[in-house]
RNA sequence: GCGCCAAUAGCUCAGCAGGAUAGAGCAACUGCCUUCUAAGCAGUAGGCCGGGGGUUCGAGUCCCUCUUGGCGUGCCA
């Protein structure tokens, strides 16, 4: 349940009541709709919720503001609600003051659903892919992925919670020309630890990292009779596989050290082996948006996008300002690119396997191929535009001592995913990476990170949670069990830090609802921290060992069901929640 | 050139479908543990919300424009 929707629309409804009562005794004039919104404030001053509604009347009622919203109040009946007061203010605005049903019906509430509050089926069950990280099974990963492993990881969490059925896949690009350079890559190193380093060029755009050197050197343990009896290419093409079946495994662990576990490894060369590629591409030719020229064949993607960006609302004549250029999808090779697999492989998505929506993780330096990609599946009669949902993810910075520290696949010098963990907890990283919205840069500082001390916020939320524990179990000893919300008198509880934290306890589910909404899964961050704040407010302002036995045990109750919520919290980040510190 | 993302306190960032006096953490300063965990709390100080227009009863939030920064604009992925 709710409770801020229930208190929103139980507002509408009573100033609903109490226009209609005006209009019968004439206070008010009829015909008028009360719009408006009603909104949280942010000084309690001005009570606990607010509708506008009088100002936005005021223009077709022509009548001051204040003068609706006090004729409206002497109509409002607040008995039986969750409000025990109300009264105007400012410019017109209508305050509500939450009575002790509201409190009392909230901690109830969080009781009865347990570790399923917050949910909720919003969702409707729709069926949604979650694709994420997805990188490159050349090299190890880096920063950026364990940032996007998170995010995407955590979103999904987010998402099942409010209700949606979840698939979580990673896609490995285990073909194509980053593949082949791989390969070539591992063969020159095999070459050179073969007949030593000036016996063979390495390729100026190989893959310059110690791990293709570690792969040649197992590989050769394995084919002593290298480079004979095969040619290059032969060669090459065990080499790819020897090296993608270590990194591919070895990408799965690093994942998994870190709480992340896929429902589905994808892989891109079984689009291209089944066919699936080509007939997609065939689709796409039947639909008349492809062309050939210089032996290549060629998607209208500029056509494409005029199209999908006219249907969003821009008129013809700003579309055709725009410089958009057309794409190859099967090169005068023959072999088809990488954009032509990924459009099969989002058809794939949604058309063999029927996901309602696909939402894919992608760093922000791939923001070009968004509206190619949806523009594209549109082209195959699917609707891309409204199906594909890409989540931008800026990348991390890495620091070192305040400075930047360069990040680069090709000159090896990246900061291993698998390697972190080595240093920083799990809790710690997926805690760090999860804390700025997916539009901002983070900046990862390597030695704040590996601090174990209060500079990591991580350690705020848990040590309220473990804080909560270790009192329960001191007053559990001196026979205070937590007892039934419907044995307590809540009414008791007064003070503004218990009233400021009943409320935050009942905004959990509309932050997962939010966060959903918003494919933004730092809010719980965000909401976890203010939750754990203001727990500690209360519990600096308010005792509860030694309070008369009736706010005890209410007091109690209140700690215990923000330890509820602080698991479910942290459960949804894949965060631990420690009894004690 | 065209496009995407950003610009809020000294630093890093929030600001929820436009609401009342713009918030937090860090850094600085002052207090609070012989009583439930001080990894905590209370307080002080710190802002023409990048500039300019517009819409609105009301704009940090929406629209336009300019400036600055990051990124993209491959027969790479």
């Amino acid at each position: 349940m709710n409770y801020i929707d229930e208190a929103k629309k139980e507002i509408e409804a009573l100033l609903d009541r109490a226009y209609r009562s005006a209009v019968q005794k004439g206070t008010l004039p009829g015909g008028a709709a009360l719009g408006g919104t009603v909104e949280i404030p942010k000084d309690v001053v001005f009570g606990d919720y607010a509708s506008s509604a009088a100002m936005a009347a005021a223009r077709a009622m022509r009548m001051a503001p204040r003068k609706i919203a006090d004729a409206l109040i002497s109509e409002t009946d607040l008995s039986g609600s969750f409000f025990e007061s109300v009264s105007v203010a400012g410019a017109g605005f209508i305050n509500f003051r939450l009575g002790p049903k509201w409190y009392g019906d909230v901690i109830g509430c969080v009781e009865a659903e347990g570790r399923d509050y917050g949910s909720s089926d919003i969702g409707r069950g729709e069926r949604v892919m979650v694709e994420f990280v997805s990188a490159n099974p050349t090299g190890p990963m880096h920063m950026g992925n364990a940032r996007g492993g998170v995010l995407g990881d955590t979103l999904a969490n987010v998402l099942k919670a409010a209700g949606y059925d979840v698939w979580k896949e990673f896609y490995v690009n285990d073909a194509g020309n980053q593949v082949h350079k791989f390969a070539v890559s591992i063969f020159a190193r095999a070459m050179q630890a073969r007949f030593g380093e000036d016996s063979f060029a390495f390729p100026e755009d190989g893959y310059h990292g110690e791990d293709i050197k570690e792969l040649a050197r197992g590989f050769l343990a394995e084919h002593p009779g290298f480079p004979d009896g095969r040619s290059e290419e032969e060669w090459q093409d065990d080499m790819a596989r020897f090296g993608l079946d270590r990194n591919i495994p070895r990408m799965k662990s690093d994942l998994l050290k870190y709480g992340i576990e896929y429902d589905e490894w994808f892989l891109e060369s079984s689009l291209h082996r089944s066919g699936y590629v080509a007939a997609t591409v065939e689709l796409l030719t039947e639909n008349g948006w492809t062309y050939e020229k210089e032996g290549a064949l060629w998607l209208r993607t500029a056509d494409l996008l005029r199209k999908k960006y006219i249907a969003e609302g821009k008129t013809p004549e700003e579309a055709g300002k725009l410089d958009l250029k057309d794409d190859v999808l099967r090169r005068a090779n023959g072999f088809y690119t990488y954009f032509a697999a990924d459009i099969a492989y989002h058809r794939n998505k949604l058309e063999e396997r029927g996901f309602d929506r696909v939402i894919n993780v992608w760093g922000a330096d791939h923001h070009g191929h968004v509206a190619r990609l949806q523009a594209a599946v549109d082209g195959l009669g699917l609707d891309g535009s409204g199906r594909i949902v890409i989540v931008l993810m800026q990348l991390v910075n890495l620091l070192q001592d305040g400075q930047p520290v360069r990040m680069s696949k090709r000159t090896g010098k990246a900061i291993a995913l698998g390697d972190l963990l080595d240093e920083i907890s799990v809790d710690a990283a997926r805690y760090y990476f999860n804390n700025r919205a997916s539009t901002s840069p983070l900046d990862f500082d390597l030695d704040l990170a590996v601090r174990q001390d209060s500079e990591n916020p991580v350690y705020y939320v848990q040590y309220a949670h473990a804080r909560i524990c270790t009192l329960l179990s001191m007053l559990a000893s001196e026979g205070h069990e937590v007892k039934p919300a419907k044995e307590l008198r809540f009414e008791l509880l007064t003070d503004e830090t218990e009233r400021a934290l009943v409320k935050q306890l009942a905004a959990w589910p509309e932050e997962i609802k939010l966060a959903a909404r918003d494919y933004d899964p730092s809010r719980v961050n965000r909401y976890l921290g203010e939750l754990a704040a203001r727990f500690h407010r209360f519990y600096n302002a308010c005792r509860i060992r030694g309070a008369e036995p009736e706010l005890l045990d209410a007091r109690l109750k209140l700690a215990d069901t923000v330890r509820a919520v602080l698991e479910n919290g942290l459960a949804l980040l894949g965060v631990t929640a420690p009894e004690k510190m």
